[in-house]
DNA sequence: TCCTTTTGTGTAAACGGTTACACAAAAGGA
DNA sequence: TCCTTTTGTGTAACCGTTTACACAAAAGGA
């Protein structure tokens, strides 16, 4: 690879004005210009980013920081993110906490050795790694499950519970079976809130369980004690799972049990029977997660706190009048 | 953050010795050792890559190049890499190519200018990509959808392709539908071929199609036309696809119609019904690449072409006896 | 014309590590 | 004891950029 000094040789000129010419700082004669330009064609040369970052302290990359990229949702939120970055120029690092504390400061402290100008992070498992991450004093943005004190990208997850609710009323739910996550997180604990409200007020039975700990059988006594005929679960995957067993012990669904997913991760649409669901808009997060993060690295102005909408989506997972 | 200099003075020794205490290269007393860990406990020193990399031209990062990310195979695949990278003290930076040549040599440009010791690429669209890539003297390994003249880690896709006709033959085929993708890759030729092969020597008759370019009408009027019994797609995710449309269109599967997949995809387990598809050990797709890769950076000895096999998961998307 | 400002360029010092080389002290061998 | 080898450490160059500073030439204003 040709460096500065090759070019500036190859020009005629010092490396300084080499430099100049290339970042446009500082003055350059339209001569030297073109001088420059024709020597760094026939080089092929291209600046080495390793340097750049060393003298600026600051990479143009961007750490990226996901529980599990294998969650289609997750996946789509990194396109997102990436997509991004790529247009602005950044590029991103990529790790998976597996909602694992040691993981996560691991990866945290790569981005930092590796000058990272930013992080972008989802699901800081604990308060810890929060702290641990503001102390590195690194900018960076949270998305999804996020703590309140610090800049975020997030769902309107209060109001996602309560479609999710709204759609097993609308299929005249009698008795619902909600499937909840780790309450720790306000992402779940405010879904879970959301959902219950809206069936107090409609008067409906329910009972709830966590999903990560919910075993096959678990779940089918559960839906004879209670006699279950509505399951809201906590993403689309996790419903995909429910409507397997449910499919396995002849349980129709929507017709004796009706489902309801979160996320509406791209394979809801085609799943049979497709899926009634909370669209997130999974790949505009990421997108807003690098514009605010890339804003705050440039010192711009912007929202801290950016809550984006989301819908219901009815398939044919659950009744309809 | 503290620097090398710092630590050093700390300690009360030169950045050469504290160096070589870091990196454990040449001597290093006991006792200057033990003040000089000292040192970087109490500022809590560590080094900076970015450093490291200027000098050594070598950065402990390896450019990750999928054609899409979203593709739930990819991912899987991405995490083999990530994990195993992280074991051995890589790191991952990420592109995706989308099938356009221009993102992809944006990105061989990218992991060049950051100086990453070595790259793994997943279907490089065009030979001239390639050609490019090899031009760049950088280590790399492909993936999946490889050239044969270098180093690659792939499955037998001949074998998959003669296992998803005995899936289909299995279920007593009289007339096949192949979806095929790009037959310019060779997986995807091999794939076909392979199918081809078992079809033609067991007598059943078939025809084939590019899923890619494939309208739900298309598909509905070959199956009228040719009295279509049974679907080898060419991905699972494809093959979901191809079930959601027969569900709406009140073909039942696999009574009337028959699918197979390809990838299994965790999802194709717990789909409804579940689907019957070839096993591609995607995670280990991405370890072995990623050691492969490594043991090249580091000189080592390894297999140049890694060929993994392929199973048949029979489900409930096919007819068996 | 002379003085001031603008334009254009080069020299050299950073950035934070690694390592070649030099050299001194300690250890070992005769 | 003297010589050789091993051990331990420091000085300074280097990796490839950016930029502070110095300075000269050109342009502009009176």
């Amino acid at each position: 690879m040709a460096t500065i000094k090759q070019v500036a040789q190859h020009a005629g000129v010092s490396v300084a004005t080499v430099s100049r010419a290339l970042n446009k700082s500082g003055y350059v004669k339209k001569e030297t210009q073109d001088k420059i330009d024709k020597a760094i064609q026939e080089l092929n040369y291209r600046p080495n980013e390793t340097a750049r970052t060393l003298y600026k302290r600051q990479s143009r990359m961007i750490g990226l920081l996901l529980p599990d990229m294998s969650n289609p949702f997750f996946t789509v939120v990194a396109r997102g993110v990436e997509d991004e970055a790529m247009a602005m120029g950044y590029h991103i690092i990529i790790g998976n906490g597996d909602g694992n504390d040691e993981k996560e400061l691991a990866y945290l402290n790569t981005f930092n050795v590796h000058n990272c100008s930013g992080i972008i992070a989802s699901q800081l498992s604990s308060k810890e790694t929060f702290d641990s991450f503001k102390s590195y004093n690194m900018p960076f943005v949270l998305l999804d499950r996020v703590y309140e004190d610090h800049e975020f990208v997030e769902t309107n997850h209060y109001k996602g519970g309560q479609l999710q609710a709204q759609a097993v009323i609308n299929g005249k739910a009698q008795s619902v079976l909600i499937l909840e996550q780790d309450l720790n997180y306000k992402s779940f604990r405010e879904r879970f809130n959301g959902a219950k409200l809206m069936l107090d007020e409609a008067g409906i039975n329910y009972v709830s369980a966590n999903e990560l700990s919910l075993t096959e059988d678990d779940l089918l006594n559960l839906i004879k004690e209670h006699d279950i005929d509505s399951i809201i679960c906590s993403n689309d995957v996790g419903a995909f799972n429910v409507m397997s067993i449910l499919y396995n012990h002849q349980y129709k669904v929507p017709d004796d049990i009706q489902v309801v997913g979160y996320d509406d991760i791209p394979l809801s649409r085609t799943y049979s029977p497709s899926l009634t669901t909370i669209h997130q808009p999974a790949y505009l997060i990421g997108q807003k997660a690098c514009q605010q993060l890339i804003k705050q690295l440039e010192g711009k102005q912007r929202e801290h706190h950016q809550i984006l909408d989301v819908t219901l989506v009815e398939r044919q997972s659950t009744r309809r009048d």
